[in-house]
DNA sequence: TCCGTAAAAGTTGTAGGATGATTGGTACAT
DNA sequence: ATGTACCAATCATCCTACAACTTTTACGGA
């Protein structure tokens, strides 16, 4: 058996050696990096070549480089950055509609295929917003709300759908929160929450994908009153 | 109000206006580059500076450097181009999965809003399809099933939802074609085109949804029985 | 003429050095 | 305390040189 050669160039071996060092969380989000003389070192190649493998994840929005100060990382996720970029260009309602319609195959597969596991986690998290709501804390109510949604796809096993589910997920909520304070009524976001977990451990998929259809309508309606204002 | 000074570096700038050429079709895929030389020259910056771009998009999948020979384009999408990469390490069947969900939102969608252009695009396409089924052309026969899935999700007016799925449906078609001969039955499929066009036409959401369902349904289990094999 | 080989030309890959631009901090004079 | 000038660190850009690889051309022998 004849094996190629490995020839990638010393730029994409440093680029995905970077790439592995973010990913692994070694080189930590908003952090700097080390300045390019010690990395030329470290690595072993030359000034360009260190370079262009920076540019590359630059370009790619890993990383952001200020002149004079430093390389920081931007992002741990290719994937992420590029449907960020994709996204500012495409609607907030259409990326809603997008998401709405992953979580809906994701409920469905979630019902067929949850473990125990699954649920036990999805009921901690139910728990968890239920005390949130009852404290009328905003920010801890949000943040488990988001947690349930993506337990529920993450139940689902399918990693593409959990990913694209996730960045388009992370993405909403920046945008959102960066003109709107979100409100979304506690008992119908906990209404829901209730029954869709009801489905999925009566593994009952058409009830599960009716109830996040049900949840698109109102946020869908919510938003466009808000951004009609 | 006060605004961020614009301040792009050269790199960014270069990166920019390459991959517009390349968006506009200026600069067609699988062809050569114009050699780093003139280029340095068109643009006006160094050999670092333009490498440093070239780079970029390199790894960001648009591009491919051959030592020795040129720089070709290979996709004219960076969208695309991180899908690909992340795919491949999941499973042609999650891909499946998540492109039925896209379209199975999209024919809903489509059903709601489309406009008699979109019918009559569609009609041309069906009667392309029959024709193509008729003479038994198979390769034809797909390139139409494939156009009229897109024109589906194209009526559908999202533009973020049309991207992906179009992403991932080259994706998956590509992959698809690597290991096997995708004979789908004739008439199945177009028994859907019909179904699915007629409920489109009377804008019957629920329907339209459920025809694409079945049709998921059916082409899993033809892909399942053949990766047993 | 045809074919294979060698030379040449063209192109990208890598290295190293030099200078400019920007940032962040320090020391000093007021 | 404040503001100014200066300095050090760091990235940005440019330049030159050579290595490695590919494609084309030229040439010599059958």
């Amino acid at each position: 058996m004849i094996q190629k050669i490995n020839r990638l160039s010393l730029v994409e071996q440093v680029a995905a050696q970077m790439e592995q060092l973010i990913e692994q969380g070694q080189w930590k989000i908003e952090e700097k990096l080390p300045p390019e003389m010690e990395l030329m070192e470290k690595f072993g190649v030359s000034r360009n070549t260190l370079r262009e493998a920076i540019r590359a994840l630059v370009h790619a929005g890993l990383l952001e480089t200020k002149q004079g100060s430093g390389t920081l990382v931007k992002s741990a996720s290719v994937l992420g950055a590029a449907l960020k970029r994709h996204v500012k260009k495409s609607t907030m309602l259409e990326t809603l509609e997008v998401r709405f319609s992953l979580e809906k195959q994701a409920a469905k597969m979630a019902a067929e295929r949850r473990t125990e596991e699954d649920l036990t986690k999805l009921e901690a998290i139910v728990l968890k917003t239920k005390v949130a709501s009852e404290k009328e804390d905003i920010d801890q109510f949000i943040t488990s709300d988001i947690e349930f949604h993506k337990a529920i796809v993450q139940a689902s096993g399918n990693q593409l759908l959990i990913d694209l589910y996730e960045h388009m997920t992370d993405l909403l909520y920046s945008f959102v929160h960066d003109f709107l304070d979100m409100q979304p009524s506690f008992q119908l976001e906990q209404g829901l929450h209730l029954n869709l977990l009801d489905a999925i451990q009566k593994q009952d998929q058409a009830s599960a994908a009716m109830y996040v259809e049900n949840d698109m309508e109102v946020l869908k309606d919510y938003i466009l009153k808000m951004t009609e204002e």
